[in-house]
DNA sequence: TAACTTTTGAGAGTTAATCTCATTTAACAT
DNA sequence: ATGTTAAATGAGATTAACTCTCAAAAGTTA
């Protein structure tokens, strides 16, 4: 099932991908080879030297077909990786199991597959983004926000408090910023360390109070 | 109406001010007529309707003068303020102390005075940049990238450990998001809840290890 | 006052981002 | 199949952020 979401995550999605109507099928190849050729020229002549106008013209369409599909140029960078499988591995576990353990739990599952699939990728787009300062802004508000919404309702429901309870942000907010610590960290090290145990350290370090 | 440095400076600041050549007294009231005045039409405006030309216009010089002071409109909001003060009194706590434990007398002993004098300055910007995503992104930006600098080096001779021990990142980006998540809370409750005790709450929270 | 340095303003140029409108292309009901 | 409807696209104009250059103005110092 995990290793089926990652890796096969392709063959999945290209089933459903089948299944839609044309239109919908050449718009997502559309944004597909906006993104594609964007991070190409992002890494050839790097972010600020790639105009809009060129990435429309490396893929064939004009400037304004690519607002059409990123209402800014860093957008294209900033895939929507929030998954809706993160929340049910979340919400399986056993409901007496406290929100960073649970957390921990649904990392150590999910990351294992995704770094078998799309290491290379990850760390590419994440060298990207942590070089050039408006990508690396944009990216942590975006993870912060979304974990301000999605997250905070699924922590809420499980520690049983309400979702304004000042602790349900203050939790949120530092676990997403040591994931993106490790992140950080993996990516420094051209990926010569080990994510996932980054990612679960991380975690176990803030669970344990962060002692030092 | 815009007097600037009227109430908040302190004396001291003041007689510094007085020591300084007249041309950097001039730059320092440019400096600042460029922030107040934007700052001012930001709140009957808005941030995006208010152009740098407006903003020129208003405190009396030209557009190129306001990017040779601001290299960006968004940076004319986001003031410096790291206070070498609060390295100081961070590192007089004992050193048998803890870095979050150290890190809460700080706040606990600065924080006080600040929420004197400025909190209703302290209100009115934090109620912007939280309004504006721009702002946001970039503000917590500044704010993380500080504390990998700054904060990382006290906090790894604190506890003496390599500053690029991974821990170090995690406490440092974690106990920031805990104050952010803390100020977030406060101005969205208007300034009603008592913000020294918010900040201090989620350290305390960060070191029992984010029980929920 | 004169020589020197720094700050400033004017203006032109680049690019991201928004908007309108005409044209093309797909979807679908007959 | 075909015509009607709805959506996607491209061209071009527009705004505003940002960069750059150069000459004028203001300050510093001898």
């Amino acid at each position: 099932m995990l290793d089926n979401q990652s890796m096969s995550s392709t063959s999945r999605l290209d089933r459903e991908f089948e299944r839609l109507p044309l239109r919908e099928r050449k718009k997502l190849k559309t944004r597909r080879a906006i993104q594609d050729h964007a991070l190409r020229l992002f890494a050839e002549q790097g972010y600020d030297a790639t105009t809009v106008e060129q990435i429309a013209d490396a893929a064939e369409i004009s400037p304004s077909t690519f607002f059409r599909y990123f209402p800014t140029k860093e957008d294209c960078v900033l895939s929507d990786e929030y998954d809706p499988v993160m929340a049910e591995v979340f919400r399986a576990q056993p409901p007496e199991m406290g929100v960073i353990d649970a957390l921990r739990v649904m990392y150590r599952e999910l990351l294992a597959g995704m770094y078998i699939g799309d290491r290379d990728r990850i760390l590419t787009r994440s060298r990207l983004v942590l070089s050039v300062p408006a990508l690396r802004a944009r990216t942590f508000d975006l993870m912060r926000q979304e974990s301000a919404t999605a997250f905070s309702e699924l922590a809420a429901e499980r520690a049983g408090v309400p979702i304004d309870d000042p602790r349900v942000r203050v939790l949120t907010w530092a676990t997403t910023a040591a994931i993106e610590a490790a992140v950080t960290t993996w990516a420094e090290s051209d990926g010569a360390l080990d994510l996932p145990k980054l990612v679960d350290e991380a975690l176990a370090f803030i669970a344990a109070g962060c002692p030092l």
